[in-house]
RNA sequence: GCUGGUGUGGCGCAAUUCGGCAGCGCAACCGACUUGUAAUCGGUAGGCUCCCGGUUCGAAUCCGGGCACCAGCUCCA
């Protein structure tokens, strides 16, 4: 073999430009940035992906084994033993990965010819498959005895890898195999499902540690947990896969959020539209639905002879409506807004909690606007959309340019003009954005706006697209000054995108523990004893004259178990009224999360919460 | 939809291996206690063990089908 084997320098460089030697770490900052950069922990994960690799054929000699990448949080490999893994397997393979890890194997980097390779992994079809397709892509490029390269470590193992990987498995400090399931052969679902093991790797035992909790405090506030346990929502199973009912609570509290936003878009010039949850297939057909999207529909119902269907989007409907009569220059930006609720045949296996359901309620506006208008409503709506976005308490947003994906409509020049006022829509904003090439819906350019929440995962919220195939569709039009017809622009865009899922991601973002103005339950009066009573109902009412959310608890249980249960259902405040308050028409105010104030009088409590709930504070 | 898993009073769980009286805690209800800041004591009631069918003398438990949920895959206008 004309391999030429060598020593792996592992070289990779830093985000600051340091090339770097694995074999000899950097000391000070280098070396930080080293171990908890992200190109250093793909490193350390695609190395352990290789280890658990390693295990499992030494384990299932005969398994068939398919690629293992570094993702997000961790890595994963997929594999074929004829069956899924059980937890005990997972088990036997860590204990299997750490044995390999003890023994501190160097990875040797080597190359070879692709037919070397085909034959090194004649018996494993899925590498087999990768190396062929190598092949014909280098004789297409008439290149003849392309070389491949490998990573192996001392005879155990070997897998066909571009690198770079850590010098030895002893540098692999941190490491877990978290779960195991399904996968389809190259994401293709037509193709034979494979066993994927999950894992993650962190440069130290402590941030694996760090990373765990995260995990675990991700789970508390899950929403499909908290959601029935305080009472807000819950998924009859008489009802159907992915569709909620809100409780008075959850309906308060969504109530507040489409008052807000109802108020905030009266004042940023919307009109107000209300729009039918069925119509004709007609205008599906028109609006090209039915063609493009019939499978995620619900299917038709036939009545007197015409076919209806649930409708999937609200655009067809706020079309019709610009459409009912001659719509003038003057009049333009026309911006309708309704909170419309779609139904979309969401696949059984993909619905979760709120975030993903089949009744979908969006906060859906299409702005009409006349082609010179274009720019700068879209950026006054971006800074309307981050405005609002921010009043929910939400602060770390990213932006996401998508531009034109392959199978589009329309005309390229007019894809390149919306995709450069949604540029500058973005660059006037001052957000940060990266550029999605491609992965534009099929009818528009668009902007997407990501949040990160308290625990700094990143959620898909606002969308702004720029659509002329509408327009064009629906044949809409305008009278210009000239007395000339033409064809105005369509902006369809979303703030919370879905009131479901924002409501979920606002859940899990607070913890539950919403900010005053948010709370369904804002006050809780704890009486001392029945001698408390009425002056406990005194003070309900009199807060209750001020829009503020009071109760109280009146139930034959002791000061300590009330206390105990106004402090873990996370209302914002609780106030204990006994002898002292009553003499002097005082409150004792324990804000959530901070400490008791005796001696406050009613009057300067209820100020109190109506100037946080007036700037959607904290409870303080 | 696909692969694997789960389904027991309102909630959290036990009994499921190997078929044999469905049990515990919290919540609820009743009573006593009248309390100064995170669980007072005693009692009562609550079950088509997700649904339909099968095997069996007997099914929460075994088998078949369905529904719902969970972890992913695929999809997301």
């Amino acid at each position: 073999m004309s391999d030429a084997k060598r020593k792996d320098a592992a070289a990779y460089l830093l985000p600051d430009g340091t090339q770097v030697d694995l074999d000899r770490p950097p000391e000070g900052e280098a070396r930080v940035l080293l171990q908890s950069d992200g190109a250093g922990r793909q490193v350390l994960r695609h190395s352990t992906a290789h280890v658990l690799a390693q295990a499992v054929l030494s384990i299932w000699p005969d398994a068939k084994f398919a690629g293992g990448p570094p993702i997000e949080d961790g890595f994963y490999y997929d594999f074929d033993i004829g069956r899924p893994f059980t937890p005990e397997d997972l088990e036997r393979i860590e204990a299997k990965m750490a044995e390999i890890i003890a023994e501190d194997q160097p990875f040797e980097r080597e190359e070879m010819s692709i037919s070397e390779a085909a034959e090194l992994f004649a018996d494993q079809p899925y590498k087999l498959e990768w190396i062929n397709e190598m092949d014909g892509e280098a004789q297409e490029q008439g290149v003849v005895g392309d070389r491949v390269s490998l990573y192996r470590n001392q005879d155990k193992f070997v897998d066909l890898c571009r690198g770079p990987h850590v010098p030895s498995t002893g540098r692999i400090r941190a490491f877990k195999l978290t779960r195991s399931s399904g996968a389809y052969w190259r994401g293709d679902e037509s193709r034979p499902m494979l066993q994927r093991i999950y894992g993650t790797a962190w440069e130290t035992p402590k941030a694996l540690k760090q990373h765990m909790w995260r995990l675990e405090e991700a789970q508390k506030r899950d929403h499909r947990k908290l959601g029935p346990e305080m009472d807000l929502f819950h998924f009859p199973p008489e009802v159907g896969g992915g569709l909620p009912v809100f409780h008075p609570k959850g309906g308060l509290i969504r109530k507040i959020m489409e008052d807000y936003s109802k108020a905030e878009h009266e004042a940023a010039g919307y009109d107000f539209v209300w729009t039918p949850h069925l119509a004709k297939s007609t205008l599906f057909e028109i609006s090209g639905h039915l063609g493009w999207y019939a499978e995620g529909m619900y299917p038709p119902m036939e009545m007197e002879g015409a076919t209806y269907y649930p409708k999937p989007m609200n655009c067809p409907m706020h079309i019709l409506i610009y459409k009912s009569r001659t719509r003038s220059y003057r009049e333009l930006p026309q911006r309708l807004f309704e909170f419309g609720t779609v139904y979309r045949f969401e696949r059984s296996g993909v619905l979760h909690g709120l975030t993903r359901v089949r009744g979908i309620t969006q906060d859906d506006a299409h702005i009409f606007c006349t082609p010179d208008q274009l720019d700068g409503e879209l950026t006054s709506l971006l800074q309307f959309v981050l405005d609002v976005l921010k009043a929910f308490g939400l602060t770390d947003f990213e932006a996401e340019l998508s531009t034109r994906p392959e199978k589009f409509v329309g005309e390229p020049e007019e894809w390149d003009r919306a995709t450069e006022a949604l540029r500058e829509a973005l660059e006037a904003s001052g957000l940060d954005y990266t550029v999605a090439e491609g992965e534009g819906a099929f009818y528009a350019p668009k902007i997407d706006v990501h949040i990160r929440d308290a625990l700094g995962r990143r959620w898909q919220l606002s969308t702004l697209q720029v659509d002329f195939q509408m327009p064009q569709r629906f044949d809409m039009e305008f009278v210009g000054d000239d007395g000339g017809r033409y064809r105005p622009y369509m902006i369809h865009r979303a703030l919370f995108g879905s009131v479901e899922r924002f409501f979920a991601i606002l859940l899990e973002h607070y913890s539950g523990a919403f900010p005053t103005w948010l709370a369904p339950d804002q006050v809780t009066i704890v009486p001392i004893a029945d001698r408390h009573h009425d002056y406990a109902h005194d003070v309900a009412s009199r807060l209750a004259g001020r829009g503020i959310r009071a109760a109280v608890d009146a139930s034959d249980q002791t000061l300590g178990n009330r206390v105990r249960k106004a402090q873990t259902s996370k209302v914002p405040y609780m106030l204990v009224v006994g002898d002292n308050e009553v003499e002097a028409g005082t409150l004792s105010v324990k804000p959530r999360g901070a400490n008791e104030r005796r001696g406050v009088p009613v009057s300067e409590f209820a100020e109190h919460i109506c100037a946080e709930v007036a700037e959607r504070r904290m409870p303080a």
